[in-house]
DNA sequence: ACTCTCTGTTCCGGTGAGTGGAAAATTTAC
DNA sequence: GTAAATTTTCCACTCACCGGAACAGAGAGT
């Protein structure tokens, strides 16, 4: 919360402490361009003293959490890649959905993401990029927001009325992103998205881009995840990307087929 | 505490305690059969009493590292899957590898398994599966032997000598794989795959299937992860396993060659 | 060579976070 | 309906955890 000026460190101070919840802090002291923190980076990132940081450090290596790199320094362990692997959201629906991804891939030749929500957030689960080409930045594990990516809207359009009421209200116009301009505008896309059962939207800022994402749903009915194709065009054409829509939606319906009973 | 003879629970009792450990062993509960536990067997497969392992769960809720699902149960959670996937063994390997893989997988038509060894034992950390067919039951995140499978004979060839030691003392013969009888034999193929630079391994009970390997070296040289490929073969036919062995070790080298300095 | 700085490490007494028994609330079985 | 199993709250004891301070080691600069 009250984040203060603070000179260079600063982070999530823990006011009150907890030990489960310090060995957590180290552990999200990692990010996309920290991945391996000398004790003393630790230490800053995660706000606590020296000594506390490496106990703390010690024990999470004993326990496969965190591992020393070449260079001595800590990085996230095998140990919690193997635990994060029974994640009925992460891994668990990966493995059902993969052999419908690569199908998808090779037929329309473009990134295939999947994507499930967290919070008022995106977390990216998978993501296949055609062959060789990798211009998209998006990292397995990572967060998107809910409001410009394709999946994020599908993803939003059924999310609990007070996240896409939190996410609509704190909406602020993104360059090059001509469709939806204000909240009120996002509130009558996400409608026109539940009506739909898809997404196809365009963007012309950072680069050309368009995606289309449709909605996976477990046994219930409810949307557990969304499946999305994501193209980088020259021009703003919409006749390619409304060719996708149906192969996206079916493709989506057939995972969703395959989601057990009762897999959150 | 005194659990008594015990129908079917019994666990790593963890003696003296420490809360980050007992945390931990609330997540060590989990494994491939058991991806959902109500609160009862997380307690008992944990060794903790059933109020301690309530207010630890709650914690570790709190932390985004358990879920409920549906039906209430304690499942991982995808706040471990996020920092999970900032492991470098894990999916930082992977990333690096993965577009070699997939070539590898279209050219070959085989499965694709990329692993690291964690101890005596190799974790499975990418697979990459023909289409639709998926008869190999390994799981990501999962640990393998090795002593048996290809890519772990590689991690085996370029391990500690301890490591080597331990497991070629504690050998026993395996089903229908010839080749290797004794912890002799086994000391003799591992120096002979060292001299070779790959593997070609051929077993006949479980199913008649074959596996090449090659490993993965950092810019150092060490080996840090192993490349192959498993197929299922009608006969033992050594032509078509020999065919893919150039394949596979210019694949794993091209890897190699990717391998930032200092990635472990 | 010397000092100065920065990082990693050990030591140790005080204390509050964590503990688990017991009992209450809740759900499930019968 | 009762009974059993599971989940949850309560609370006083105590030991695991804390962090200041002091030490050790590695560079870097003069």
């Amino acid at each position: 919360m009250a984040t203060m000026p603070l000179p260079v460190d600063a982070q999530p101070i823990d006011k009150r402490s907890g030990v489960v919840q310090r060995a957590f802090a180290l552990l999200s002291a990692y990010d996309e361009s920290h991945v391996a923190l000398p004790l003393r980076t630790l230490a800053r990132r995660s706000g606590l003293p020296a000594n506390t940081t490496l106990r703390l450090a010690r024990t999470l290596v004993e326990l496969g959490a965190l591992e020393h790199d070449a260079e001595g320094r800590y990085v996230i362990g095998v140990g919690l890649f193997e635990i994060a692997a029974l994640a009925p959201r992460g891994h668990g629906l990966r493995r059902l959905a993969m052999p419908f991804m690569e199908d998808l891939g090779r037929v329309t030749g473009h990134h295939i993401l999947l994507k499930i929500r967290e919070g008022a957030e995106a977390v990216l689960i998978e993501r296949l990029s055609p062959h060789g080409s990798e211009p998209l930045s998006f990292r397995i594990g990572g967060r998107l927001p809910l409001d410009s990516t394709g999946g994020g809207l599908i993803l939003l359009a059924y999310a609990p009325n007070d996240i896409q009421e939190e996410v609509c209200r704190s909406f602020t116009p993104l360059p090059g992103y001509e469709a939806v301009q204000s909240g009120d505008d996002l509130r009558r896309s996400l409608a026109a998205i539940r009506q739909d059962g898809f997404v196809a939207a365009r963007r012309s800022s950072p680069w050309f881009c368009a995606a289309v994402a449709a909605p996976i749903r477990d046994d219930s009915g409810a949307v557990i995840a969304a499946l999305s194709v994501e193209l980088r065009t020259d021009r703003l054409d919409n006749a390619e990307a409304n060719a996708l829509v149906p192969a996206v939606v079916t493709t989506a319906r057939a995972i969703s087929r395959r989601v057990s009973p009762g897999l959150l």
